[in-house]
DNA sequence: TCAGATATGTTATACTGTTACAAACTTGTG
DNA sequence: CACAAGTTTGTAACAGTATAACATATCTGA
């Protein structure tokens, strides 16, 4: 399950991530690592930090909440823009890579001097069980 | 500068974002209201919540903070995507509207059977001045 | 006028994230 | 081994973001 060259914590969150299968928040991966002894915020925002650097969780900006990435075995960056379709109803989360909405933002926003350094798409909406 | 049909409250909230020219957090507005009778967090939440119901303002949701449309006198909805490019160094936000973007994450996720009810689209990056 | 709806005010509280400092553990080098 | 430097972890306090619950006022139309 766990990942190379992981701390302890870092694993317990990653891991903890992993399983749940969704998004969860910072608090909610604190309240179910206290009987890992986990006490503090901290021991969770620090974990997240250096999982988030390494591409193996994602924060999802729209709910303030965090997703391990869908496929930690590759390292995620290598895919360009990452992006999630977020369900209002059921709180699925895809995650996807689109190389075209890539392209088309760096072209549009290249033209005009920005130098992207990280994107946020979130698409919220209603999934195919839901809708 | 007010618009239309907008409650006192709504007004000042709305009149200061403009003035400011860029974003604000709701507690930025609030001390900055203070003078004008604001008192607490919730009257700025609520008069918020009014002006991205009509698309006057739109939230930024990498920054917990609000901004100004770029273009008040038109509704912002007819637009399609609303999405904004960020500097990290001087804070400024770039509004566009792409439809080649919202037409390819339609078609994409379309598809998918996955309904989109709002579109989050923030790239942060460097911009022209600061690069 | 007055009843219903809308807008506002107020207090308290919940949720999200960081600062500052201390202690423990790891690692490489003499 | 010993021990210094760096890294990871622990702890407490606090800062920043957002909402719930309830009271009051204002506006609008029959």
């Amino acid at each position: 399950m766990s990942v190379a060259g992981l701390t302890k914590n870092q694993a317990l969150v990653f891991d903890k991530l992993t399983a749940a299968g969704g998004p969860m928040s910072a608090y909610q991966i604190l309240d179910n690592l206290r009987e890992e002894g986990f006490r503090a915020p901290l021991q969770v925002y620090r974990a997240l930090d250096k999982l988030i650097a390494d591409g193996l969780v994602h924060k999802l900006e729209s709910l303030n909440a965090f997703v391990a990435c869908a496929h930690p075995e590759e390292k995620c960056g290598s895919h360009g823009l990452t992006a999630f379709a977020i369900c209002n109803e059921c709180g699925n989360v895809f995650e996807f890579h689109h190389h075209g909405l890539e392209h088309d933002l760096e072209h549009f926003l290249g033209a005009k001097g920005f130098k992207p350094e990280k994107t946020v798409v979130e698409i919220r909406g209603k999934c195919a069980n839901c809708a």
